[in-house]
Parts: structure tokens; C-alpha cells; sequence
DNA sequence: GTCTATAAATCGATAGAC
DNA sequence: GTCTATCGATTTATAGAC
């Protein structure tokens, strides 16, 4: 444990840290409110410091992207373990619907802020497949590849089954963290589960 | 044709003429971009002109909300017109998907920006019966109304119907906007459609 | 490493001359 | 009615002292 090792801890340490405190600024006010000045106060350091972690704002942001998407996989983990592919496919919905609105902010950030961060996330998402089944998007696709060879599901694309059942539970979610009020009023779960009726009963064979 | 009758019609034409650059700043650039300098500039006049005819950058925020909820209106007014009630569903639905892609600043800022300027105008679609038929998702409601009926739809609330046909419709639209390049690549209209006939088959009695 | 101090830019909004 | 000039606050980011 030479002096090398704690430095490089501390370092770590503090870089954390800053996005803790950013995480939390974006939780209570919004992206918006995200400035360095803010962080700095925070974490009681200079304004000047974080550069030494982060080379600029959006280098934080972006870090924050990954961690709030991974925060969302994590979330939706149990439901992926769901034996029944049918209730797995309600339980994904619960489950992701669940974390818009219990971090709405996280949410926003994710997949209704500046493209500029959500993009390299999505794109990543797109192209790499280096971890089959440990991406949000894979779960779903994986238990509709499920539910088409059940015969369950009427012979469509999976990926373009799992892309409209995303669409449209994200479009439940993005209207009640725009709109709160209208046409969602309240807990946006029993529409999803309304919603998810709705499209399995078209989906199914 | 008095002097006070030319100063009203000037007044109202620079008014005008604000509201005009401003849509056109956003339309390029979109909401964060529009500074009242920025408008300033564009119609050749001081930022200080500005704030005779609206108090602040707020307000000309709110008026182009809600100039862009009735162009989508407007543009929606063609599908409402289709007979078949079925058949208008879907108008509808491509009508507003389409509107989502040639003006997406314009969707944005009504459905995805500050809840601060959307939720006035969705509480008054909420609460405002005054023009039954005349406002967006009353086209909608009218139409699934229609459908269930006439035995097409199950018996479930029209509203709840009408509020999931549309929210599904945003999360595509939104996805788009927010990530051009997953899940939907280039236009929008395809998967549009298919959302629509995996949902109508789920509607169905 | 961390700070102070500050540059350089931008913003909304206003006061007061004309 | 319009302008000039500017206030006052905000921001990101950096230079240089310690």
C-alpha cells in the first residue's frame, strides 16, 4: 500500500464523489441546473478541481448517462428473471415503468434530454454484443424470440415486436414526466398494465 | 381608417413578426436556442422592442406552444374528416406521426420541453369542453367512441383507449426525436403502422 | 492537488435619451 | 415607439499562486 495506490484511491474517491453530487443535483432539479459551480459547492471544492477529474461538463453528464442507464438495467434485472415468458414480458413493463417514475430525472436524462448523450448509449446498445442479455433492450427481445417459438406470438420481427413494446411504454412514461397531469393522472402502472393487454392480446397468434 | 387603426395593425404585425422569428429560431435550433437577442436580430430591431409586446421570453414561449398545438391540429384536420371510423384511426395516426417529423422542434417543444409550457395548454384540452371536436385527442375519443359503438372495439373506457392509442404514438414519435438512430431507423411511418394494427387487433371484440 | 481570481461569453430585463 | 447603454447575474473554463 505504497503512497501511489492511496493517491490513485483518493483520486477515485473524489471522482466519484463529483458525479454522487451531480447525480444528485440532476435528481432534485433537473438537468437544467447542472453546473460546475453547484457541484463544486457540494462536494466543498473548487470549481476548479472537477477539471482535474472531467475534462467538461458534458464528460460528467455523460458518465451520469451510463450510470443511470445502468441504474435502469439493474432495476429491471428481478423481472428478467421470471421464468414465464409472458409474465416476464409484464414484469420488464412494471419494472421499467417503475423506474421512470421513481427517477423521473434519471429518466429524463437517459431518453428525453439532448440526444448528444443519449445517442452514444443507444448506439452502443445497437452495435456492441459483447454482453448478450445484459442490456435493457436484450431482455425484451430475448423473451419475445421466446414467445415466437412458443408460437405464442404471432410471426413478426423480435426486434421489432421488442421495439414497439419499448415505444410504447416509453411514451406512457415520457407524457407523464412532460405532462403530469394529463392524460395520465396519478400511477402510470395501471395504464401500462392496460397497455400491455392491449398489445399482447394483438401480438398473440 | 383613423391613425389609432394603423398603430394597432402595426403593433400587431411586429407582433407578429416576434412570433415568426422566434418559431424560426427554434425550428433551426431549437427551444434553447431562442434568446431575445437572438429574436432581436433576426427582425432587425433592439432586444428592448421585444419587451413591448410580451413581458418576457416566457410568454413568446407559451404563444408559440400554443401557434404549434393548433398547426398540429390543423394538420390532423384532413384524417378527422375520413368516414370510416377505422380507417380515421389510423389517418390520424399518420397524420400526427407525420407532423412529429416535419416539425420536430416545433412537436418538441409542445409534448417535450418545460412541463412549465405544455401543462397549460394539456389542462386546458383537459377541461375546456367548449370546442368539443375541435382540439386534438377529441378527434381521437370521438372516433373510438364511434368504434365501440358500433361493436369494433371491446367495451373499455374511450378515454383510457384514446389516451393509450396516443401515448403509444408519442413514444415513437419521442424515441425518434430524442435517439434518430435506435430504435427506428429513418422514417417512422412503417413501425407507426404496425403499432397500430398490433393495437387495433388488440382492441378489437 | 487545490485554491483564488478572473477571463470571456451570454443571458434577461430595464432605465432613460430621443 | 424605438434605441443605446447597461445592469446584474450567470455560465464554462483557465491561469497562476501556493
Amino acid at each position: 500500500m505504497g503512497t501511489a495506490e492511496r493517491r490513485e484511491r483518493q483520486k477515485a474517491e473524489l471522482r466519484d464523489q463529483i458525479l454522487a453530487a451531480a447525480a444528485a443535483i440532476i435528481a432534485r432539479d433537473g438537468f437544467d441546473a447542472l453546473t460546475m459551480r453547484k457541484i463544486a459547492d457540494a462536494i466543498e471544492y473548487s470549481p476548479a478541481t472537477l477539471y482535474l477529474h472531467f475534462a467538461s461538463r458534458d464528460e460528467i453528464a455523460l458518465e451520469l448517462v451510463r450510470n443511470g442507464f445502468e441504474a435502469l438495467v439493474r432495476h429491471m434485472m428481478p423481472a428478467a428473471a421470471e421464468t414465464d415468458p409472458l409474465a416476464r414480458v409484464y414484469a420488464i413493463g412494471r419494472a421499467y415503468l417503475e423506474f421512470a417514475q421513481a427517477e423521473p430525472q434519471t429518466y429524463r436524462l437517459i431518453f428525453m434530454e439532448d440526444e448528444r448523450f443519449a445517442s452514444p448509449i443507444m448506439l452502443q446498445l445497437k452495435n456492441d454484443a459483447s454482453n448478450p442479455g445484459d442490456t435493457a433492450i436484450d431482455f425484451l427481445v430475448t423473451t419475445v424470440r421466446e414467445l415466437l417459438e412458443r408460437g405464442i406470438f404471432r410471426p413478426l420481427p423480435a426486434e421489432m415486436i421488442a421495439a414497439l413494446l419499448w415505444s410504447s411504454l416509453h411514451g406512457i412514461a415520457a407524457l407523464k414526466l412532460s405532462c403530469s397531469q394529463y392524460p395520465f393522472e396519478g400511477d402510470i402502472a395501471a395504464p401500462g398494465e392496460a397497455l400491455m393487454e392491449i398489445l399482447i392480446r394483438g401480438l398473440r397468434a
